[in-house]
Order: structure tokens, then C-alpha cells, then sequence
DNA sequence: CTGAACTCTATTGCGCACAATCAAATCGGG
DNA sequence: CCCGATTTGATTGTGCGCAATAGAGTTCAG
């Protein structure tokens, strides 16, 4: 066996983990969202519409979910057509693009009320341990996005 | 505000740093592995292929990286166009198609040998935190696979 | 006032991811 | 030996991600 290379052996990675821990629990949210038409991506945009309470432009959602324009601009304009919010130039500073919720789109916070508990569940994991998750990964973006 | 939703506030989910960790480290990635024209899943396989010491099946890769044909089919052709490695049918059983590193591919075993250092310089995170997390993702994706 | 710098979104192009489907090869019970 | 079930990889279609670029709109120094 060749040893010659151990910083490259694929068990030590961290990266690998990551990479299949999110693609994984992507799948999870699939599953859940499919009932429901939504993509992973386009409910994390939907929380943040919800919570936000009034019109995002483009760039906070990217913002908040550290997504470009390039990601964001044909996702909205998909869940545009799917009929869950509406885009329309700010009137004071037309650069911006501003998403609002429709009827639509608020009716589907019901709906989705029981996923993070359903997701939660399949996770097998503890209260302690998923802030403890939350806290190194929260850390790690900081430190990677300075 | 809206406090009607507290499981779906953006700052409770755990999914979004994991989604956004993983992006970060892959954009990282991208930047290291950019000087050998590698992206991050092709330098994941070779990883893999490296440690083999030997051909790998298209499933077997699968395996190992989490990944189905879907993506590695196109990301192989790919890698063998670039001549990092050959694929080629496998005469004991047809049905597999058995990938081999060619000599370019193993060259690339120097030029990255520096790349985990460097990586995890940029993380800024301290050995027994790099483990924990490991340890916790391992034990998330072992959860949402069965 | 004006033009250069800056901000913000859209577009393009490429490379993943993955579900669904398919076809070829192999295996295994009868 | 044969036929149905299984395994394996390829194909297709949709939806991200993101770098690079473009272009309209805004700001601000002079």
C-alpha cells in the first residue's frame, strides 16, 4: 500500500464529510419538498421571504442564503412562473429587483410547517449535538467568506 | 413580526450552514485546485483512485464518494479527455467499466500533495474541532442513508 | 453638472447532482 | 440449459452553483 501520501488519504479528509453530509440531507429536503413542488433552494428562499415579512431584493437574499445572482435570477423567476412570488423593479432605485410573496407563496408556509420537525427526526440527532453542529459550521463559513 | 413560524426562522435551521459550509469549502477548493485544472469532485475521485492503487469500477467510485453514475459518468469522460484516466470495459464482467489512472493522473499526486494544508490553514480550526465535526457529519450522512 | 467609479441584476457557459428510464450482462432457481 | 430477476453503467432532463461578463442605474468628486 502507498502511505507516501497520507494528508491525501480520503478518511481524512473533512471536506468529503461535509460535501456528502449536505448533498445528503439536500436529498432528505427533497423528499419532504416534493410534495409540495419545491425545490431545496427555492424554500430556503421561501423562509426568508416569510420571515422577512415584505419585498427582498435580489442581492439580500443572496445575502442571507450566500447565493449569486447567477443562482438566484432563474430560480425566481421558476418559482415566478410556479406562482409563489412576483418580481417588479424598485420604483426608487431601479437596479433593484424586488421579490414579493403572492397569495400563493404565503399559503404554502402552512404546508410546510411540519418539515424541519420531519427532517429533525430522520437526523437522529441530539439537541446538544446539532448546536454543536450549527456552532463549527457557523464558524467555518465565517472563516472561509472572509 | 412574525413569530406564528418559530421552527422555520432561517437562523434555526441547521440545514443552511451545512448547505453553506460545503459550498465555502468547495469554493476553496476551487481555488486551490484551479492551478492543475481540477474541480472538486474530479480531485475527490482521484483521491480515491490513488489510495485504490488499482482500477475502480464507476460503482465503486460511486461508493466511496456518495455519488451515482448520473454524475460520474459525464465527470469521467471528462477526466479522460483531459488523459488523467482510461476507462475501459472490464473483460471478466462486461457489465462494469473499470477507470485506471494513466501516468498524468498520478503526476497530479505532487502538485496536490500540498493542498489539505492549505485548505485547512484557510479553515482556521483547531485539530479537536476538525474531528468533532467529522465525527458529527459522519454519524449524520451513516442516519439519512439507511 | 458631468463623467468616472460603483452597485445591482441579468446573461452565458460549464460542471455537477440526481431522479427516472433503459439496455446489456450476469446470476440463479427449476 | 433457460428464463426471469438482479446488477451495472449510460442516457435524458431538470435544477442548481458560480465565474465571467455585460449593461443599466446611481453616486460622488471636482
Amino acid at each position: 500500500m502507498e502511505d507516501s501520501y497520507p494528508q491525501l488519504a480520503l478518511d481524512q479528509q473533512i471536506c468529503l464529510p461535509l460535501y456528502a453530509a449536505s448533498r445528503a440531507v439536500t436529498r432528505r429536503y427533497a423528499d419532504l419538498l416534493g410534495e409540495v413542488s419545491l425545490t431545496y433552494p427555492q424554500y430556503l428562499c421561501l423562509l426568508a421571504l416569510w420571515e422577512a415579512d415584505g419585498p427582498l431584493g435580489v442581492g439580500d437574499l443572496g445575502t442571507l442564503l450566500h447565493l449569486d445572482s447567477g443562482t438566484l435570477t432563474p430560480l425566481l423567476k421558476r418559482m415566478e412562473s410556479a406562482g409563489l412570488v412576483t418580481r417588479a423593479r424598485d420604483t426608487v432605485d431601479e437596479r433593484r429587483v424586488l421579490i414579493s410573496l403572492t397569495d400563493g407563496g404565503w399559503r404554502l408556509r402552512d404546508r410546510v410547517a411540519d418539515v424541519p420537525a420531519r427532517l429533525v427526526e430522520g437526523m437522529g440527532m441530539s439537541e446538544r449535538d446539532g448546536r454543536a453542529l450549527r456552532d463549527l459550521l457557523d464558524r467555518l463559513i465565517a472563516e472561509l467568506e472572509r
